[in-house]
Order: structure tokens, then sequence, then C-alpha cells
DNA sequence: CTTTTATTTCGTCATTTGACGAAATAACAT
DNA sequence: ATGTTATTTCGTCAAATGACGAAATAAAAG
């Protein structure tokens, strides 16, 4: 029950179902999603720290970044019920498509650039 | 999105998740529910009706009383996979077991005598 | 070793949530 | 018609949530 609920609390909040969406396709790190949600870089972290202890994205080091991704098989079998319903109730939405659109243009920037950016911003 | 989620922020609170996993056996009144959890009805009462706006339960009005119950077939596949998801996560459990075990004893007992036991404690 | 950089943690604040009791409602029983 | 009864709605309150910026952290770059 503990675990099942910590699943429900994650998907309560929509803006993180639209971070499991966008990562459907390709792992992403925390500036990529600070970027495509206009969010301050410590709300995206708390977000993707709901979505990491309820166990529904797996995260890895690499050089200077944190890349977030989903799980693979490895996964609890209630947590993979959860990503596939969350799929496929939501893959067709216009919301969905207009996130996945503005995650290709964000992609076409290199990674460095896009951080550097957001530092301007303070 | 909006329907969806509304589903997952009903699912989201661990009482009204065991308000559904109640109801599989069996339809139920306010009042049952209320006997079962020890809440004031009128918290019962809002947790149905939040059930109820995302489409997860369905009620009648039969005699003096209002029932709930699971959906059938024409609900929309969301609210299908969503209780499907719910049911076969928890069914398992001890918390649902022992729910179920309450419920069973709610429901030896004639249903006025709970109402009236229930206006007793005012 | 020091500086820079990406991310996380912490404290704060406004909003939402979940509980309650009191009052309103609506339907049945008398 | 009137009173009773089960449920719902409303207002209130404490606790949880989601946002932010500032400060802490940890690792790469210089």
């Amino acid at each position: 029950m503990r675990d099942f609920m910590a699943i429900t609390k994650a998907l309560s909040d929509p803006n993180r179902v639209r971070i499991l969406l966008a990562l459907r396709r390709k792992e992403l790190c925390v500036c990529q999603i600070t970027e495509m949600f206009g969010f301050a870089p410590s709300t995206v972290s708390k977000h993707l720290s709901i979505l990491h202890h309820a166990g529904l994205i797996l995260s890895r080091k690499s050089e200077r970044w944190v890349y977030y991704r989903l799980p693979d098989k490895h996964a609890t079998i209630a947590v993979r019920e959860a990503l596939d319903w969350v799929h496929k109730s939501l893959v067709k939405t216009d919301e969905t498509q207009a996130d996945a659109k503005k995650l290709k243009q964000i992609l076409k920037t290199d990674l460095a650039v896009i951080c550097r950016r957001q530092k301007m911003l303070n």
C-alpha cells in the first residue's frame, strides 16, 4: 500500500505526469526538463525526486549532468503498469503532442548552451 | 488530461483507494462505508463525490439509501484500466484483507441498525 | 587546489487538501 | 401535510503541497 500510494501521489500532479511522458523517447537531464517547463531548477529537482522515490524514474550521472529515464524490465509490476497506463491514456492528447514538439526543439540545442542560458536569467 | 488528472487525484488518497477496494464485491451505501472507516458522514460523502466525479464509481438511490458501486463496461478505458491496476496491485495486501474482514461483519448487520447506531453517537 | 557548474536541500509562502460539525436538502414514513 | 432520516453542502481549521530563491553539495574544469 505504501509503495502504491507513492506512485499515485507522484501521478497526482500534472507536471510530473508531463515529465514522465517527456521521458518516453529519451533520457533527459534536469536542465533540459527545466528548460521545457520554465520552472525553477529546484522545483524540477523536487518533482524528479518524488518520481524517483516512487520508482517511476531512474537516474544516472554522466559528465556534468544528471540524467533521468524511465525504468526497464526490472521495475515493479505496479510501476510498469502505471507507466503503461499513463502512456496509453495520454500519448494522443494535444498537450502531450505540444510538449513533444517543444522537447524536439530543446534536443536540437547543445546541453551546455541550455545551462548557460538558464544561468543568465538570474 | 483533465479527465486523467481527475482519476490520479482521486487515487492519491489512501482512504479513497480503500473505498474502491471495498466496493469490488458489492455495492455499498454511505452509512456502511462510514461505519467501516469511522469517519464523519460528511467526510465519506466528500470522498465519494471525488471518486464519482472521476468516473471511478456510480451511484443509485433506493429506498432511504444512496448506493455506490464500481462502473461496468460503459466506463472509459482510462477508468477501467485504473481500477484494474488498483485491484491487481492491492488485493493481496494485508490491509485490504483486513478491510474485507471488517466489511464482512458490517454486511451481516441490517442497514437501518447501522444508521441508527451512527445517529446515537451524536 | 581553486573555481565553476549542475543539481539538491532548506526555509518560506500561498494554495489545496482532508478532516469535522452545523445547516441544508431530498426522499421516505407516518 | 408533517416529521424523520440519509446524504450532501458549507464554513472552518490544521496539515500537506507546490512554487520560489538562497545556500549547500559534489563533481568537473581550470
